[in-house]
DNA sequence: TTGCTAAACGGAACACGGTTCCGTATCGTT
DNA sequence: AACGATACGGAACCGTGTTCCGTTTAGCAA
């Protein structure tokens, strides 16, 4: 439903484009998701007004950096649920990537959690797309009858994502550890 | 170590101050921790430089906003600890106060995890004074040996101060579920 | 009361980052 | 070669935090 649609694009526009991309993957590692407009703009080599014009919002461009990577862990949710002892190890893993994806991105887990308006894309994308993953997942394992079944895929990312917000290398504050507490008390209270 | 320490103060220099605090006081409940400094500043009458005198930074005037119920949770650690079932019962109904404050505080448990330069003195206080309360609990609980030992009393509140970020009046999103999640996955697996 | 000085005040000016707008340059086609 | 559509660049604008300094005022002493 996207390619055929509209007009060609320009050669100079999807070179601009990609330069983009390029610019933004680079110093989203240096600085961060929420660097400077500018500095994205500056690295790519084109002005402000190209930068807003291939993506209006950071969100946006943040969707179109990470898409692969967003994708690739879509679909590792089915594989890990066909591999898995049990669908609670299941879940637990895809957990476990899902928290690597986002304790490397400097700062994404802060952005995904802000009700800003401008970040709905952001919030659509990266929750359309995984939360019917996840879900999946949640209700295996409760369908299973290893977890409690009162809490929804979303709330659960939702609380994962937010436990990944930490300030840069803190050693005193280890996200894998909490989220693994938080997963530990999914489970169904012991018998 | 405050009271007799210096010159004393001017009258309407205490009295811009208690301004600003009610002001403050107000603005926050409205538009949230993070409302713009020049709002408190014209709630409170005064000019931007009288503001900044009295304040410094942002978090000296979130301190001073709530430094009372911040006193009043410090207080209720020991009383719980002397009045519950448990040290776990204990640990569980003080942590449910410290959800309690935050989610009555828009945008406060946001602004306590940023790592920005300006909130050392946030962090600083209220860790400072809550850690230590928080550290007796999950030692007591830990002694009667109903949850683990590996977790730390500021890992702990950092992560129930991450699951309570949530966009204004979600109601898909109940921090207070997920901290129960939370608190439930810090006892011992089950024999 | 009057005069003096340190304390405190107010708000204009500056810094910075996001966003918009429009004159100009470029692409692709005829 | 010429022309229209497309895309570009970056100056200008806006909202916020922060600083700075000329002016005002409280408190005290003569």
């Amino acid at each position: 439903m996207s390619e055929g649609a509209g007009r060609a694009k320009r050669a100079d526009a999807r070179r601009n484009e990609k330069a983009l991309l390029d610019a933004a993957a680079d110093v989203f590692v240096t600085s961060g998701v929420d660097a400077p407009v500018r500095d994205i703009a500056a690295k790519a080599g084109v002005g402000m007004g190209t930068i807003y014009r291939h993506f209006p919002t950071r969100a946006d461009l943040i969707v179109a950096v990470y898409r692969h990577q967003v994708e690739a862990l879509a679909e590792a949710g089915p594989h890990l649920l066909a591999t898995s002892e049990t669908p609670y190890a299941a879940l637990a893993k895809w957990i476990d990537r899902f928290v690597d994806f986002l304790v490397t991105k400097h700062g994404l887990a802060a952005v995904l959690q802000s009700d800003d308006a401008g970040f709905q894309t952001l919030h659509a994308y990266f929750l359309d797309r995984l939360v019917p993953v996840c879900t999946e997942l949640v209700e295996a394992a409760a369908g299973s009858g290893e977890i409690r079944s009162d809490i929804g895929a979303l709330e659960l990312m939702r609380g994962v994502g937010n436990l990944c917000v930490s300030p840069d290398n803190d050693k005193r504050y280890d996200p894998r550890r909490l989220v693994a507490l938080l997963i530990a008390g999914l489970k169904k209270p012991g018998p």
